[in-house]
DNA sequence: GCCGTTTTCGGCCCGACTGTTTTCAGTCG
């Protein structure tokens, strides 16, 4: 079983256990579990199989959640979510899922009316049952039928990258707006994480009903969904992925809040809990407005404000997710991290050779302009037929189209490169002989993702142990929200890279990011060079440098840790 | 459920908004 799949055990449970009403603490422990489990590098059951005591080291697992683990690593169930299960439809779950809906009123709406099925939630919410119930109205029942249409189109988040321009646009004319003195972009998206859902905007502003109506008004703006004194929620009208709507709060504060605000609204809850518990060990209390002692306000205005009076350094954004950060920042050891200007070279890209759109003088241009000073062709190995992939033959002729190409290009330098397929049977899709001839060979899965493991496994050690190739390209092979990607033991492979010096890929596109954070910091705590590269299929394709920047970054990335920083000729030195 | 060099019991982050109420519970972030 995989991690992921036992972390989803555990939310489970917690989903269920909140509609019986059970302490909402034990509910935060069940979550927590999984969200360790789901940050593990290693597989779970290794350490279930070493015992109760390797379990309870980790933050957050106590006994009883060790020996759950356990039966769950040995029998693949969980006896306590089984008998759950039967108590509690997963209709009944699903509906946990309705904005403003939630357990009480679920648990309400299943034992008075018995409602099982999203049908009947339905035609109750229509016929004026669920209106009639005590605690009930009209307008609750308007907001079950409400989100019912919403929850069929399943998760409600979007690449940050698709987000991006659009909360930019709305940025850009709120700054303009008389009445706000300043705004800004908090939450996960502030966090950089790899999808965003709703949207956190952050205002100050001695006229809160000035600057909420410079967001109604805002042709993006499709309806106000809620407005206070001090808070606004709206739903915007742009569809991402063909059905998805986000909806975004503003937040207005005076001046004096604005590094309280900051802090509190960019999260994670996670870190915001951390360091609230902090603040109280030392008579302190933190909230959006100000840190206070005893209802005096003792600062607010910045974050490193807030942070000084817990006793922590300032936390960059992207490490706020409670995951040994808090630690780091009371040693003041906290990270110098890899910024998008640090990036010198791209060696991930493709030409009109096979699947790009771009000559490799185009490329080259285009990376130039950029400021980047050496790049990598590596179009897709005969594999890959669907992209026109090379032969040996073709690719060879290539590669003297590469070196033509350095002598109409100045100012860059031109790797001669390929991606290369490892194929099913654990083999590579060229032949060492035409391997040795390239400058940089990218090996990578693309077929048979769902091999089992120690089959995944085998064919990436192949690749490792290969002496030709350079790097591992998207390890994992998902596509963030649509394809899971392969079972690995990244442990072992990561072992294997440090021991014969073959490098990491973060690949940047919007939808992969893969390595993901997790095994990015795992990689970097091998010593394995990793390489931010863009995957470009066109000269437009470099933009999406910046998100492999913000996934390096929350991995805690410093520019040292991420080869392609390098000048050419200190990069060539960690060639073999 | 977890956690602890002031604690092995009693804490566990905290405020805004809505809807259904006549003072507040539920939900959200």
């Amino acid at each position: 079983m995989k991690n992921a799949e036992i972390a989803r055990l555990f939310e489970e449970l917690a989903d269920l256990l909140e509609i019986q009403g059970a302490n909402p603490f034990r509910l935060r422990a069940y979550r927590n579990a999984g969200r360790t489990i789901d940050g593990l590098t290693e597989p779970i059951a290794v350490l279930a199989e070493e015992g109760a005591k390797a379990l309870t080291a980790l933050q957050g697992i106590g006994k009883d959640l060790a020996e759950k683990i356990i039966v769950v690593c040995e029998t693949g169930e969980l006896p306590q979510l089984n008998e759950l299960r039967e108590q509690v439809p997963p209709g009944v779950v699903k509906m946990l899922r309705i904005p403003g809906i939630g357990p009480k009123k679920v648990a309400a709406l299943y034992k008075e009316l018995k409602l099982e099925t999203l049908d009947q939630w339905k035609a109750a919410a229509e016929n004026g049952d669920v209106a009639d119930l005590k605690g009930f109205g009209k307008k609750t029942a308007q907001t079950i039928l409400e989100g019912l249409e919403q929850i069929e189109q399943a998760g409600m988040r979007v690449y940050l990258a698709d987000a991006m321009p659009v909360v930019e646009e709305i940025l850009a004319a709120l700054s303009k707006c008389e009445a706000i003195t300043q705004v800004t972009v908090a939450g996960s998206f502030r966090r950089r994480k790899e999808t965003v859902g709703d949207l956190r905007v952050l205002a100050t502003s001695t006229d809160s009903a000035t600057a909420m109506n410079a967001l109604a008004e805002h042709p993006q703006v499709e309806k106000v969904l809620a407005q206070g004194d001090t808070k606004q929620r709206v739903r915007l009208r742009t569809v991402f992925d063909g059905s998805v709507k986000l909806e975004m709060d503003l937040r207005v504060v005076p001046d004096k809040s604005y590094g309280a605000a900051m802090q509190y609204f960019t999260g994670s809850k996670e870190h915001n809990i951390a360091v609230q518990r902090r603040a109280l060990d030392r008579g302190l209390s933190v909230n959006e407005y100000a840190v206070t002692r005893d209802g005096e306000y003792v600062c607010g205005r910045t974050e490193e404000e807030i942070y000084q009076a817990v006793g922590l350094a300032w936390v960059p954004p992207e490490l706020r997710e409670n995951r040994g950060e808090i630690e780091v920042a009371e040693r003041g050891e906290i990270p110098e991290l890899v910024e998008v200007s640090d990036i010198r070279g791209d060696l991930h890209m493709h030409t009109t050779a096979t699947d790009g759109k771009a000559s490799i003088v185009e490329m080259a241009e285009a990376a130039k302009a950029r400021g980047l000073k050496y790049i990598a062709i590596t179009d897709h190995s005969k594999r890959v037929t669907m992209a026109n992939g090379l032969d040996a033959d073709r690719l060879r002729a290539h590669w003297k189209e590469i070196d033509k190409a350095r002598g109409k290009v100045s100012g860059i330098e031109i790797l001669r490169g390929i991606e290369c397929d490892i194929l099913e049977d654990a083999t590579l899709d060229l032949d060492d002989e035409v391997l040795s001839e390239a400058d940089w060979v990218i090996a990578v899965l693309h077929y048979g993702l769902k091999q089992p493991r120690e089959q995944i496994d085998k064919r990436l050690l192949t690749a490792i142990k290969n002496p030709n190739v350079s790097i591992i390209g998207h390890p994992s092979g998902r596509i963030i929200g649509k394809r899971p990607g392969a079972d690995i033991t990244y442990s072992d492979i990561f072992k294997a890279a440090a021991d014969h010096e073959v490098m990491m890929e973060i690949n940047a596109h919007r939808s992969r990011l893969d390595l993901n954070e997790a095994h990015a910091a795992a990689a970097k705590d091998h010593g394995i060079p990793i390489v931010i590269s863009t995957d470009s299929h066109s000269v437009n394709g470099f933009t999406e440098l910046q998100y492999g920047v913000f996934q390096a970054r929350r991995a805690g990335l410093t520019k040292n840790d991420v080869a392609n920083t390098r000048t050419f000729k200190q990069f060539q030195k960690l060639l073999r």
